[in-house]
DNA sequence: TATGAATGAGGTTTCATTCAT
DNA sequence: TATGAATGAAACCTCATTCAT
């Protein structure tokens, strides 16, 4: 197995740790031998524990990017745009249903701790958002009414809290169907009266 | 000084200091400190480190509870009560800055060890929202489409990410802009057309 | 209530808590709801916590010691006196049956910590049997192979605790010699004439 | 150093450390720091500070019971058995002189919370006796009025502890019969022939 | 005398991190 | 690179004791 095999191994062991215990109830212990390594095998690819939350942010921030700007390629229309992210988010969310608490909590837990170029990894996340926001407004389907930047912040916590929705409690509704509410309900509150 | 007073003065060191550091990274020393009491007085109030933290939830969940309904009191309008809702919960937010972000990071940390009676008190704070909607759809003014409860989740989270973004950066905006974009989005959101 | 009968409850709690939990599992609140006193009482008439179990073990000896003498009363025959001696040793035990436990682990807790001065009650308990051996001596009914004292120690062993002799008492004796005594007794015990 | 050498400092300063203070006023930085080990390092081979109490229990009752039946080996006679086992007994004692306090003080303070699989390492010392008993019987050197489990546990009582027997096992002989038979066994010792 | 809320020293235990192999 | 035994700092919590009432 490839050195990168590993810390991708140990990243992934993390995801699954952090995610059943949280960070702080999580022992490094725990992430080695679920990862099926030594415990200090884990500081040959990570400075220290917290740091391997971090990587686990950026990691799963620029897979969550990456997979909405490859899936906004061919979509010119801001509406469509915002029901596509919606729908990708989701689906990130769901792969890896406790990978977004993890970086919920970890993002507001290291806001104050993290180093302020980890951060503009989420600010660019937002900034999809905003843009699609900004574009609509050009083209006159969104409400000028609206700060971009502030509306994204509000699309992105409307995701955020439902995905935690049913992450925490039965999904007695489908996915599909909180899906298309929320859609319903924020496409409306964006679009030009 | 009366017992009353230790405990609440226990209590709202609690919340300095836990919003300063994080649950996991304050010290029940620091709160102690923070409130002017030994160490050991802190367990004469509550259980232990977590159950301090599940009582300043109960707390502020029931002060915010009833601070909603005694302003909801005289009004009929549920355009009028969302609105309402939007604006005492900043006022909440904004009376103790830090108090949101600790009750929102550390609580998903341990939703899943909290007792479910503790979470009816977050479910109630949805359940205003919910009611709201409801009666907006019952007089059609807002849209059916969207399912209350998720939507109240919605609100709820937009409400809590914007909040979280002046705790976290310069509010180079100012509270009311960024209140009365939200009031925009989201009721425009709900709007039956 | 008088002041003594407060005392007397306190000792009579320590009793029970003492040989529930063993003294050091035992807190003093508890002697203290046991007695039904307020916890702060109890320092008014004992200097502290390890006062506490030496005043029990001073009022437990002499509480024996009492019974011994009051039972040995009538009684001229060593043999007879020795066996009353067993018999109300027994009953002593059976009555408080834990109180021998707080004892034993008293007397050999404390040994290197009590009062000489303390310690001369059980010595007077040792005594009582010791004088039963020499009067058994010079009227011939007992073997003069046994040194009295030495006798007595493996009775009261045989009860309770032999090997206590030596790590509380000076080893006067030498270890060979208290090891010959006893082979005598025992071997003398066991053979069939 | 290897594994098991770590492990056997660590018994033997546990011993060193509880016969000088007693299990309860011994701290675990204590041992550590006879042992020549860090805090910490304890852990690594014992579950808590009573565990460790109770290895020390069993690792004692072990090396004594072999040693027993060591010097057991080539005598056949009953009477010189029991005077071997006395003489041994009173040289493992005279080894580690705190040792046995440590053993039966402290472990009479546990022994409500010994496992019952501990306990029997201490039922197997008795055996012991007991069938140098019976070989006595069997031969007719020891009187047959005496149970060899009775007297047993009057010969290691009077070694050591005999009322940690109704402690700690279900007396299932009456206590009035154990009592006859210990005045039987005493009386037989003292008597003049 | 009596109370019991408050104190705060200190111990057990955990666990992130290191380093000799 | 990899290991995992060892480290030791540090924190939660207990509980004997005090003292204002």
């Amino acid at each position: 197995m490839s050195a990168k095999d590993k810390r991708r191994r140990i990243l992934d062991a993390a995801v699954q740790v952090f995610s059943r215990n949280g960070f702080f109830n999580s022992k490094v212990a725990h992430v080695a031998r679920e990862a099926g390594v030594a415990d200090g095998t884990i500081y040959l690819y990570f400075k220290n524990k917290e740091d391997l939350l971090i990587q686990v942010f950026i990691d799963t921030m620029e897979t969550a990017l990456s997979k909405q700007q490859a899936a906004l390629e061919g979509i010119t229309d801001p509406v469509e745009k915002l029901q596509s992210f919606i729908h990708v988010h989701f689906d990130v969310v769901k792969a890896t249903p406790n990978l977004a608490e993890v970086l919920t909590v970890e993002l507001r837990q290291s806001s104050k701790f993290m180093r302020g170029s980890d951060l503009r990894l989420f600010g660019q996340y937002l900034g999809v958002i905003a843009r699609i926001i900004e574009e609509g407004q050009e083209i006159g389907v969104f409400s000028r009414l609206v700060n971009p930047r502030t509306g994204a912040r509000a699309v992105f916590g409307a995701l955020d809290e439902l995905q935690l929705e049913w992450a925490t409690s039965d999904p007695a509704q489908p996915v599909s169907e909180v899906c298309g509410n929320l859609v319903e309900l924020l496409l409306n509150g964006l679009r030009a009266r």
